[in-house]
RNA sequence: CCGCCCUUAGCUCAGCCUGGUAGAGCAGUCGACUGUAGAUCGACUUGUCCCCCGUUCAAUUCGGGGAGGGCGGACCA
């Protein structure tokens, strides 16, 4: 695998490509940074992430993390004590889930984003840029129906971090895309040149295949979960025997949430996936790639039982050192 | 600064006018059917009715006060 290739593994998008090109043909000591806002408990959304990151250091990049207290605080996550406690926390949780100690910077948001010069920086970004259109970079993030100000500001400083922190790549979910949209129009404005941005796809909604698997409503896997708890929550899943579900009965797109575990969280981080299975239905089977394992739900060799039950023992070995960590 | 509206189940809300401790949809739980889930049937659960004071035999309901949230107006020398 090139190491255009790698880098752009699983990518939801990329932004541009010509750009990442230019990175990916002299990988070695680039810098990517994701930011967070500190929650505490890493959850699948935060490892896929964490995974591509993962990614980029195999591929020689050096990789930031921030995290983003001052950005959580705007979002109205807490005190500024409570959340840097969760920060702590949080960073132990990614070494343990193996991002390379060595090869990641932990930044803390308010180390840098209250200097004057990046205070001034901010209030020059928020006069290049509407209320109509920090709010739409918003929509994704935010919480509550209505915006406040401190909201306004958060995907302009979104913007700044990528100046300030020096990086040639910015990662995100696809829910940041249209923050990172910004950030490559503002940049410009205040004289910083633009970075790309790579996304990775959201997985669906767990119960349903609709819509994205948010933390705060619905079915989530953390390392909070014992393995009793993420067996029964993969049981419970959404898994018809396809990767390209029909709408639902509103016309919703629905997506196999179970293959896009395989595909996003176990296949770019293990060599070989077994599945046991009875005598009865066949004994055994072995995949080494995700495509393989797709083609034979799809065909039916494969049923979503099975892929279920192993599906849960990979994240439970996945998530066991954050879950050791958890717990010490 | 002024005015109006909202606050009831996890969510969206109805009920209040005409007081008797509450309901729908969705969600959730459990069964049936599928070797998973979903879909489909069947059953079931859910509440400091925002807080305080008052009237009353009795207040979610009426009156007063307060808190939180939303919307608008005014001011623009």
């Amino acid at each position: 695998m090139d190491a255009y290739e790698l880098i752009t593994r699983n990518a939801a998008e990329v932004v541009t490509e010509e750009e990442l090109r230019t990175l990916a043909d002299d990988p070695d000591g680039k810098r990517a940074y994701v930011g967070y806002e500190p929650s505490g408990v890493l959850h699948l959304g935060h490892m896929l992430t964490a995974t591509k990151l993962i990614e980029l250091q195999e591929a020689g990049f050096e990789v930031t993390v921030l995290l983003a207290d001052v950005h959580a605080y705007l979002n109205d996550k807490g005190s500024f004590e409570e959340i840097r406690e969760t920060a702590d926390r949080m960073q132990e949780q990614f070494i343990a889930y193996g991002l390379d100690e060595s090869q990641t910077e932990f930044v803390l948001g308010s180390e840098f984003q209250l200097d004057e010069e990046y205070t001034l920086d901010l209030h020059a970004a928020e006069l290049e840029t509407t209320l109509s259109r920090a709010k739409r970079a918003m929509a994704e993030i935010q919480r509550g129906d209505h915006a406040k100000v401190s909201q306004m500001v958060y995907p302009l400083m979104q913007a700044l971090d990528i100046e300030y922190l020096d990086v040639d790549l910015a990662v995100g979910g696809l829910d940041q895309r249209k923050v990172h949209m910004l950030a490559r129009e503002t940049l410009p404005e205040l004289d910083y040149e633009v970075r790309p941005a790579l996304h990775t796809p959201i997985i669906a909604d767990l119960d349903s295949g609709v819509g994205k698997m948010a933390s705060s409503s619905g079915v989530t896997i953390s390392m909070e979960d014992s393995e009793d708890e993420i067996e029964a929550k993969i049981n419970d899943a959404y898994c018809p025997p396809t990767a390209d579900p029909d709408p639902d009965g509103d016309g919703n797109e629905r997506e196999n949430p179970v293959l896009q575990l395989y595909q996003y969280h176990v296949f770019p981080r293990v060599e070989t996936v077994v599945v046991e299975r009875p005598e009865q239905y066949g004994g055994n089977l072995e995949y080494d790639d995700y495509e393989t394992l797709e083609a034979d739900l799809e065909s039916g060799d494969l049923h979503p039982m099975d892929a279920k039950s192993a599906l849960a023992a990979e994240l439970n070995a996945l998530i066991e050192p954050g879950r050791q960590q958890l717990n010490a």
